[in-house]
DNA sequence: AAGCCTGACAACCGCGACGGC
DNA sequence: CGCCGTCGCGGTTGTCAGGCT
């Protein structure tokens, strides 16, 4: 038997997503919750798919997520779980909450599989570190088209959660602090992983949006609901690879001398 | 100044897993 | 128990912007 196609391929639309198309689908998941995606085609008038509307709103739409700018600790978490678990990055995503696997997916294929094939290639006493380079650089989104401007997606959720939540009590004014309120609850298929903290990740006490200070309020973080599963454990107790830990050490600037503390 | 090349990222596609009937 | 529908994941592609020649 055939597999029948996700969806009608006559007149579903493709291509990027507009700012109508974002308030429709950014309202009925407001009102319905994420999930159901089948349905949302039919209720909402969307030309779309129901699967690019699943991937919009977890690619993007989503709250609480973080788009550019991966810190060198980031990246070292990304590189460490790689190794470990492979291309899971649906796995790798619930450790780095903020981001999404495609993010991730896509951060690793143009940057750091780049980089760790270079190094091992040339070694990486003598591999030239990228100053400036990705991992703590590119804070500005390089694209301005609609789908790249945060501030649209920003403007966007801001005022349906200014519409239909009440303002959380004493949340920054960031899209990322108001946008979270909703999301955990919201996501049933999410459950096992909360979005744990709309400016830290816990498990990573280091974790700073300016990337390089250290917190060490480690202990504050961990009475937040946390995924301390065996893997974090794993994450600290197992033997890091030093070769991948030196390579991403060496293959950057000061940023990267925080690395090995991590783990 | 114009054309070409490269990098970055959003989105699509196909497949497998899972749950309901 | 098997079938069907839906969802989620990973791989891949397409598009656009910026940099380079």
């Amino acid at each position: 038997m055939g597999r029948p196609p996700c969806c009608d391929k006559v007149g579903v639309k493709k291509g990027p997503w507009t700012p109508e198309e974002d308030l429709v689908l950014v309202s009925y998941v407001q009102e319905h919750g994420p999930g159901n995606w089948r349905s949302v085609p039919a209720s909402t008038g969307l030309a779309r798919c129901s699967k690019s509307c699943r991937l919009r709103w977890t690619n993007y739409l989503r709250p609480g997520i973080r788009r550019g700018s991966f810190t060198p600790q980031e990246d070292a978490v990304i590189a460490h779980l790689q190794s470990l678990l492979g291309n899971r990055w649906a796995a790798i995503a619930t450790y780095l909450p903020k981001r999404t696997d495609n993010d991730i997916k896509n951060y690793w294929n143009t940057h750091l599989k780049k980089r760790l094939q270079k190094q091992q290639a040339v070694g990486a006493i003598f591999a030239p570190p990228p100053t400036e380079s990705a991992a703590c650089s590119f804070s500005s989104p390089s694209s301005l088209s609609y789908a790249s401007s945060v501030d649209n997606i920003s403007r966007l959720l801001d005022g349906f959660m200014k519409a239909s939540l009440p303002p959380p009590a004493s949340s920054a004014p960031t899209t990322q602090s108001s946008q979270s309120v909703s999301d955990a609850k919201d996501k049933p298929g999410h459950a096992a992983v909360h979005f744990i903290d709309a400016d830290e990740y816990p498990m990573f006490p280091a974790f700073h949006d300016d990337g390089c200070c250290i917190s060490g309020s480690f202990a504050s973080d961990q009475q937040q609901q946390v995924p301390l599963s065996s893997i974090e454990e794993w994450l600290f107790d197992e033997a890091v690879e030093p070769k991948m830990m030196d390579q991403l050490a060496s293959s950057s600037d000061e940023c990267y001398s925080l690395v090995p503390m991590l783990f």
